[in-house]
DNA sequence: AATGCTATTATTAGCAT
DNA sequence: TATGCTAATAATAGCAT
């Protein structure tokens, strides 16, 4: 697809791998935004990168992840597993309620930690933030390791996360062409069918 | 990129966008087995569909995020944070214990979901093997409204876990060109730098 | 509905700045 | 190191089967 044809092997020089990650990484942003948008589909994709930036910043992602999770809360569909959920939540203040008594006060920050981590099948969307948390926390983890060993890296970059439009979430409103790009609604059930896009992005190290 | 140049919003038509649908991810999943191989990072891609069949199958995704936990747990870069998580599992049990005993002997299925929901920081790929189970649980309830309401999905596809090679996971040992790929070692960092690619999509209804 | 073909557009590798 | 250009390959929309 370019002046030469490819051979499907790792990129062994830095700089020729750094530069193909990035125009592909765009490249495969776009095809996620485009599958989204045309056929009213949510994908996510995430690129894991084990050498990320220990002083990488995650928080522009966040926004994007909340709508998300507003998305699939706010809709109607789940209104039947409402009560379910209550009830899970219930359950998981008495346990943390309970790991109060027996621990001391500097606990309180680690439980309630473990505690907003607990799912239930009606909370895909807050798994959804809670993964991408914890696949930040883990990456900051090597890094931290990295650094000790050493090695340190010197690059991030982070996605912004997709902006919003007046009938949903829409990936682009900027794309590369200058268009703004559109969907139409899904009928009655537009609410959770409706695309959307994440993309979580570290640069290679 | 085809016969016509397409204009950026949902397609209407549902034969157009089903098949739209198909050849586009399928090209998605080529961009992320490419970028993952050619750039050596990791690359999930999951396409959320509210439609999907509700007999749809998952086990064979399976596999390739116990590959991806095997894969991360193995890393001698997280051994450091096993007796963190072997604490938290401690007191998980604890939990469990609890309120085994305040509830009845029905709700314990229930309560062991819960608590195997339970994330810490150390366990990325066992949330990735999570959040997909909760996909799915989430699109089964989907799919029991949608039938309730009147509407039948008729299909599904899971895509195939990437197949492993001698040296690490690979996502594709049999590409529409029929090489096989490879990739290089990434010298001492190999074991958690490889490329390693896992997607789970489910059709269009 | 699924598969194959191919005209056409889209992506990108290599190079220039 | 990042950005822009463009030759050249790759993806795919529409059509045929």
């Amino acid at each position: 697809m370019g002046r030469k044809k490819v051979t499907f092997e790792y990129i062994t020089d830095d700089q020729k791998r750094k530069l193909s990650f990035k125009k592909r990484q765009e490249g495969l942003k776009k095809k996620a935004r485009e599958l989204s948008i045309l056929c009213g589909v949510d994908v996510v994709s995430i690129v894991f990168n084990a050498l990320s930036d220990p002083h990488s910043e995650v928080s522009p992602d966040d926004r994007g992840v909340h709508r998300f999770l507003e998305k699939y809360h706010g809709s109607p569909i789940l209104e039947k597993t409402q009560n379910q959920e209550g009830l899970i939540r219930e359950r998981l203040n008495k346990m943390k309620e309970y790991l109060k008594k027996r621990s001391n006060e500097n606990d309180e920050e680690e439980i309630s930690q473990l505690m907003s981590g607990c799912a239930d099948p009606t909370m895909v969307s807050e798994n959804a933030l809670r993964l991408k948390m914890l696949v930040v926390q883990n990456l900051k983890e090597i890094d931290r390791v990295m650094e000790e060993s050493g090695k340190v890296d010197d690059e991030v970059y982070v996605l912004a996360p997709p902006p919003m439009s007046e009938e949903g979430l829409l990936i682009n409103g900027e794309n590369e062409n200058g268009q703004t790009l559109h969907h139409h609604g899904m009928g009655s059930n537009g609410n959770w069918n409706s695309p959307l896009s994440y993309s979580y992005c570290q640069s290679l190290s």
